[in-house]
DNA sequence: AACTCGGGGGC
DNA sequence: GCCCCAGAGTT
């Protein structure tokens, strides 16, 4: 059976009037107040729902603020430097978000005009903009009855109308964009889709949902049928490998500090960081032999400073701190140069080696 | 479909 | 520890 067809299966029966007009007037009510709700400025909202992409609303408000006042509009972003855009995004994580959204930015300035773009195709085609923020914005900056799919409504969903699917699977978001197409308001999409995500966020959690004060308790099938806690079905995801790294602090005779920028792609991409050798299949002492031949400065190990365990979504870094001290050789690195502690502020760090900033800058 | 890509907070 | 979070891009 095709989506359509299930949609209208899960459907039968299910008065989608009152539902919407339960959820719409919670919403209207018990939103959070939130610096991105304050109008509908397109621009905000799109900032607003990159930043959020993955992340918690309390861990974004102080970075979406000083974001908009750093780069209050399309045209201010889209002339920044990239490497003062990473700044604004330094700890927030996923930093080809800020990478993507500055291409889209660029992009909707020169190609649009600087208005994002209402139509669903243009604005989909925008680097950083999938399904989810695609819909977020027609319907929260556009009005527009589109599909916002995301953790959130996938739970909520799957308990009010009782879905099984495998909510880790790929294919079941389509599945659930088509359950939102058949139940949104085409009155106030905006209202519908964030009372979704409210709702998820403030009442129907992951582990243990607030069903006695749900706005919607009465039409959901999961709390009907005491099933609202083995509900969303989710396969879980294998655990992370762990890669061991020696975090080298060198100064010069100047007190410079010597740093390096990471690769312009994958992980962490053109972050800065201290020097690190990867130590699987090396001891201390290829390890100089590395380090010398990586950076063409020979060096003897120090004081052992600190062991920092660093944990990715699909990676763990066990990192050992340890101070070097040059004893021979020029630098020698395309990425690489020594900094003042002062100047280590305007660089962007991940956290795992901001974690390292004390055996610096203190 | 599976993997990559961060970091924080809840329990 | 494990799970989750207003997911998207790449392979």
């Amino acid at each position: 059976m095709n989506n359509q067809d299930r949609t209208k299966q899960i459907l039968n029966d299910f008065d989608i009037q009152a539902f919407q007009q339960d959820l719409i007037r919670w919403f209207k009510d018990e939103q959070r107040i939130l610096p991105w709700r304050e109008n509908q400025d397109p621009y905000r909202v799109w900032v607003s729902e990159i930043m959020l992409q993955q992340t918690k609303v309390d861990t974004v408000i102080p970075y979406f603020n000083h974001f908009m006042e750093k780069f209050p509009d399309p045209e201010s972003l889209a002339t920044a430097d990239e490497q003062e855009v990473l700044k604004a995004w330094e700890g927030l994580g996923y930093y080809s978000r800020a990478r993507n959204l500055q291409t889209a930015v660029r992009e909707v300035v020169e190609e649009y005009g600087g208005v994002v773009p209402h139509d669903p195709k243009e604005l989909g085609d925008l680097k950083g903009v999938g399904p989810y923020t695609k819909g977020a914005i027609l319907s929260i900056a556009y009005d527009t009855p589109e599909p916002a799919v995301d953790g959130n409504v996938m739970r909520v969903l799957s308990r009010i109308l009782h879905v099984e699917d495998d909510i880790a699977k790929p294919k079941t978001r389509k599945v659930f964009e088509e359950l939102v197409r058949g139940v949104i308001s085409t009155e106030d999409p905006s209202s519908f889709n964030q009372g979704m995500m409210e709702l998820g966020a403030l009442v129907c959690t992951p582990k243990t949902p607030s069903c006695m004060l749900c706005p919607v308790q009465e039409h959901c099938r999961a709390f009907n049928e005491g099933i609202e806690t083995t509900l969303p079905v989710k396969s879980s995801k294998k655990k992370q490998k762990k890669i061991p790294y020696k975090i080298v602090i060198i100064e010069n005779n100047r007190g410079e500090v010597l740093i390096e920028q990471r690769p312009n792609e994958g992980l962490l991409a053109s972050l800065w960081q201290y020097p690190m050798i990867p130590m699987k299949d090396l001891g201390q002492e290829s390890a100089k032999i590395w380090f010398e031949d990586q950076y063409g400065l020979e060096v003897e190990w120090g004081q052992k400073l600190e062991n920092i365990k660093h944990v990715f979504s699909h990676l763990i870094w066990e990192m050992e701190v340890v101070k070097a001290h040059i004893i021979n050789g020029e630098l020698d690195h395309e990425r690489a140069r020594f900094v003042s502690k002062e100047e280590l502020n305007d660089y962007p760090f991940p956290v795992s080696h901001q974690k390292a900033h004390k055996h610096t800058s203190l």
